[in-house]
DNA sequence: CTCGTTTTTTGAAACGATTCAATGCTCTGG
DNA sequence: CCAGAGCATTGAATCGTTTCAAAAAACGAG
């Protein structure tokens, strides 16, 4: 149906041989060869069947990325760093969203079992670490981004999110406020379970300092507004004067809470602190003091990592965990 | 290397054509012969070798969702509902994100020609449809999603943005308002320049009712709030009533410039209507009243029509122009 | 002009599945 | 007991590349 190799041999006047090598190896052969090939693969509109290619030579140049959660900029993000690291080095990556369903996760690992790609970028949902082991055994890599293996046998990119939690108050403290207020929650999940620790690390090691949490039943806006309503209607004595969120939509829910309120200013009456920097801290009501994630970098460099373990399987797993940053604006 | 159907073959007692049909056809297969092939299957712990299967039954079994903004909620939200329906259908989507580039985008088609992938689904960014037309001669179907084929030669699922302007500004005309704003640009984009169509027509049905174009470079909360600050300093008697932004981002940034002046309600002074009704318009200072894109449904429809469209290449092409809906909150 | 070396080209053998005509087997009815 | 129908199974051919040992061609030195 399609041409193939064998038709542009043919056009071209020369061997199958000579064709694929003009495709992969162009030094091999004399430079007129090569133009004189390029030229019939032009005229016959000769596309490569990468499925053939593939079967010959066992590997493919695709790396899978799995996320739970495509919506969140921070994924985003991180996906866009790592496609920029993967053209370089050669590889397309392919993007899977499981929207936070086990079986699509679990679907998605299957297909890019079948399809035998070079490697596997993933953001777990579910519990896929046996899974992992077993694509390990079978050829395909994984590394593991804004989450550790709990096996110590993938590498991984995260972030410190306790001390993101410890310079976000520890900026607070600094400030002169003392009464610290963390809204976040469910404490289940790894990253605000960390966020929340690093928080307390700060208080204790400041005398006079104390914190209060306020647990949320999601990181959303509407949590974040919740508690917001719930802080404005404290009496001022006990009232916290600093608050740290345990991401951007809720320092964004509470901000609104606040100033809809108008009894209370920000940063005057209460300081406020989110966590993730997403584009919409910039551009909130009162810019939006954060903690920074290099969410490119980390695509890019678990990208790296991936691609290392893809030429050299042997390569013993590293933990890349990166510092995160202050960004100050007018919020705190 | 890794376990393939012969082996199966072997460990089962059977053929290999029995093995392929056991994966295939199972109706084909005695029960019993069935059973004993995938007790090797687990045995031996097996997966089919995609390539070898595509090379040999032509079709892959993937669909590619090519879009310019990964980021953005309405795309988010149109790969959701096509990976929904491509489940049902049997096929698997993976996502490309080109982040507004031509090369990118011409890349991810290289890459998925030579891959062979059942369909296209895309939301262009650059000018392909030469590419496309190219790409559906080879075999290869694509359905433009939020763009409507302009040489007729594609199917496509779109939303009509006229209807959109229309509705929006009937609405706030029906709330007796008269000067109405519109707010968005640039007028190139092809949406924007449809939603202020619309709003032009609703206005010139109306007798007294007067529109002024507030022209932005991007639509984004921070244009909005320059609009917004714009709208603020003009004289009362100048001042619209009511405005249409050209999407939720700018609806958002004119709420925080208006809300923050302290001098005009929301929306007692001036009435406020979006469009996307993105996630973030629930949640607003003021709840934003919006126009709504059935998104997932958008994606969901080009997935079946693209699923059609492999079946009988024959099938001429439909165009799909979903209406928009009004969503009232509190802003309007 | 010849011999040895290097560069270029050749072509057949994989890779691992699917397909399909051919064969083997089991019933059923006469 | 046999013919014929209907299932179940077989296995060789095939898809379009890549690979690599071997052949051919080109080159240089003596």
């Amino acid at each position: 149906m399609s041409t193939s190799i064998k038709d542009v041999a043919a056009q071209a006047g020369v061997s199958v041989g000579t064709v694929s090598n003009v495709l992969n190896h162009p030094a091999r052969v004399s430079p007129a060869t090569v133009k004189r090939v390029q030229r019939a693969i032009g005229a016959l509109g000769f596309v490569r069947n990468d499925a053939a290619r593939q079967l010959r030579a066992g590997a493919s140049r695709t790396i899978a990325l799995i996320v739970f959660d495509a919506a969140n900029p921070f994924f985003t993000d991180l996906a866009r760093g790592a496609e920029d690291a993967a053209s370089t080095e050669g590889y397309s990556v392919v993007l899977a969203n499981t929207s936070e369903s086990d079986e699509r996760e679990s679907g998605y690992l299957d297909l890019f079992e079948e399809q035998r790609v070079r490697g596997i970028l993933i953001s777990p949902y579910g519990d896929v670490e046996d899974r992992l082991v077993a694509l390990k055994g079978f050829g395909i890599p994984s590394v593991l981004v804004d989450r550790v293996s709990e096996n110590e046998k993938f590498s991984s990119v995260s972030v410190d999110d306790v001390a993101g939690g410890l310079i976000a108050v520890e900026h607070l403290l600094g400030q002169g406020r003392r009464k610290i207020g963390f809204v976040g929650g469910p404490a289940g999940i790894p990253q605000v379970r960390d966020r929340r620790h690093g928080a307390e690390k700060a208080v204790s090691q400041t005398p006079g300092a104390a914190l209060t949490v306020f647990d949320t039943t999601a990181t959303t806006v509407l949590e974040g507004r919740r508690i917001g309503e719930v802080i404005v209607g404290m009496a001022p004595g006990e009232r916290p004067d600093a608050l740290f969120a345990a991401n951007d939509l809720v320092a964004l829910g509470l901000l609104q809470a606040l100033v809809v309120s108008g009894k209370l200013t920000v940063p005057d009456d209460i300081a406020l602190v989110g966590y993730d920097d997403i584009d919409f801290a910039t551009s909130a009501i009162v810019p939006l003091t954060s903690i920074r994630q290099p969410s490119a970098l980390m695509g890019e460099t678990a990208l790296k990592l991936l691609s290392d373990e893809a030429s050299d399987p042997q390569l013993k797993p590293q933990r890349i965990i990166f510092q995160p940053e202050l960004v100050i604006r007018a919020s705190a």
